[in-house]
RNA sequence: GGUCCCAUCGUCUAGCCCGGUCUAGGACAUCGCCUUUUCACGGCGGUAACAGGGGUUCGAAUCCCCUUGGGACUACCA
């Protein structure tokens, strides 16, 4: 038996980091197995739903380098994958539970069954359905009215019994009877709805195993009962635990940026966030923490998920994003850097200027791809000083106005557009021999009168990237 | 309210299923030290957790129960 499994996202919206996980777990169990992964589109909210969205949806999965087998733009045997297109196919099922009075019309009014569940909750009872259109004696009054051409929903019959779940992640799970009511599966104006198309649809897709957020843990056993009403094989569960923000709150827009777009805007790196998204909640059997999804195939397993939510956490995410940076070969780095904006003057230098650059920012200074445009723009090409506390404490040490002087001299007779890592290192060697200033007077000094910054990567590597009328701009308005 | 789920450092987690090797390991963050004739990078080290209470057992982070706390669900949303 192959393996299959899905993402079903909505498209209310751009892709959910939280949505994007799930999406992962699923890619990564079915490479890892051989198996194949499915891509359905729940749009049957028609006033949420948007096709843009779900164009948007699928770019950033492919972004992220989650591939489906399967989808609306790969069409397979068990399509249509869109639920919007399968109206027919949930409408046949629907008569049939009809059919076996496993489900029943309902003509009750929007008013109607406001008013009994505020009568229901009031006696201390749970808010179900428990109308007139459940007694079976009304069956045939409704087939009437419906062959008439009147609209109706349709409920179906929740069993009385329990009904239980062996989760992979969450382990045995009991629903009790009494638990949920009968509950709509099709709207009065025809539209299925999501606990009724995600069973048939996984059903009919042969999906084999469901793995999905522990949102809808509670949401199953209706699920489990139309399984058994439709006589289909129920599938293996992973309910995976949420990911929540730093209130302990299931993760939500209101926590900032949620959406995946957004990290793909700013450049992160799809390797790491995929690489970061996995670690929320599951783990890797000898504690790797940086890996990429290639290298998940063999060691990828349902077993490893943990059983609490796991909160989203900006600072490891920037540590994964830098980790991968840093392993990453310069080649590409330069390529990526090159689509950034404001990238005209990097874009102008040489092939080596360019790897030396990168191989400087790329340990330990840059986190994210954008870090490199920034450092460089900053430390390299910025040519106004900011007169901070730091440099101007600097420069109120004596031996500071005299290593200005020297280098000063040094600069303006210079006219290369670059100066050397020789040169550099001939000054360094002129200042402490000739001048007697060592340490941190001497390395300040310097860095200050060369960068106005008290901080920054190694000056004998630093410098020699700076084009030398940058520099004689920065050393001119010390002197001054 | 009801039902279900969850509970190890601030955070992500290992260990839990198959009790002893756990004076609880790793990672992020944080702090300190070393290195770098400077800051950073790097290296090394520190602070920091089994929610509480009962049981079972020679022995419990690991098994059971209760309490507390948190979360999810409870729609003609998904």
């Amino acid at each position: 038996m192959t393996v299959r499994v899905r993402f079903a996202p909505s498209p209310t919206g751009y892709l959910h980091i939280g949505g994007a996980r799930t999406a992962l777990y699923n890619y990564l169990y079915s490479k890892a197995i051989g198996g194949t992964f499915v891509l359905r589109i729940e749009d049957t909210d028609l006033e949420r739903s948007k096709a843009e969205y779900e164009k948007l949806q699928i770019e950033d999965l492919q972004w992220l380098g989650i591939i489906h087998d399967e989808g609306p733009d790969k069409p397979g045997k068990f399509g249509p994958y869109r639920q919007s297109e399968r109206l027919e196919i949930y409408a046949k099922y629907a008569q049939e539970l009809i059919d076996k009075d496993l489900a029943y019309y309902d003509f009750s009014t929007e008013a109607e069954l406001e008013a009994m569940k505020a009568k229901v909750t009031e006696e201390g009872g749970d808010p179900r359905y428990d109308g007139k259109w459940k007694d079976p004696k009304f069956n045939a009054e409704a087939k009437a009215r419906i062959a008439a051409g009147e609209k109706a929903a349709i409920r179906f019959r929740a069993p009385e019994k329990d009904y239980t779940l062996n989760d992979i992640v969450k382990g045995k799970v009991v629903y009790p009877k009494d638990m949920v009511g009968d509950f709509v599966i099709v709207r009065s104006t025809g539209l299925p709805v999501y606990n009724y198309c995600c069973v048939v649809d996984d059903m009919l897709m042969e999906i084999t195993h469901v793995i999905r957020g522990e949102d809808h843990l509670s949401n199953t056993v209706r699920q489990l009962m139309i399984y058994e009403a439709l006589g289909a094989k129920v599938p293996e569960f992973a309910h995976v635990s949420l990911l929540i923000g730093a209130d302990r709150q299931k993760l939500s827009k209101r926590h900032g940026a949620t959406s995946v777009n957004l990290y793909r805007n700013e450049n992160y790196l799809p390797e790491a966030m995929c690489n970061y998204l996995c670690l929320l909640g599951w783990s890797h059997p000898t504690e790797k923490d940086i890996f990429d999804k290639s290298e998940l195939k063999d060691v990828f397993s349902l077993e490893r998920f943990s059983t609490s939510p796991a909160m989203y956490d900006l600072e490891k995410l920037k540590w994964v994003n830098g980790q991968h940076i840093k392993k990453m070969d310069n080649a590409h780095l330069i390529t990526l850097i090159a689509a950034l904006p404001e990238t005209t003057f990097f874009n102008k230098q040489t092939p080596e200027w360019k790897n030396a650059a990168v191989e400087l920012l790329k340990n330990g200074h840059a986190h994210f791809i954008s870090d490199f445009t920034r450092l460089i723009n900053d430390m390299i090409l910025k040519e106004n000083l900011e007169m901070t506390d730091a440099l101007k404490d600097i420069l109120s040490w004596d031996t500071t106005p005299k290593i200005i002087e020297y280098i000063s001299s040094q600069v303006n007779a210079m006219t290369t557009e670059f100066m050397t890592e020789v040169q550099m290192n001939g000054w360094m060697e002129h200042v402490k021999k000739e001048m007697g200033v060592k340490g941190k007077p001497l390395f300040m000094g310097v860095r200050a009168t060369l960068t106005g910054q008290d901080h920054g990567p190694d000056l004998k590597f630093l410098i020699p990237l700076t084009p030398l009328s940058v520099i004689k701009k920065r050393v001119s308005q010390l002197k001054a």
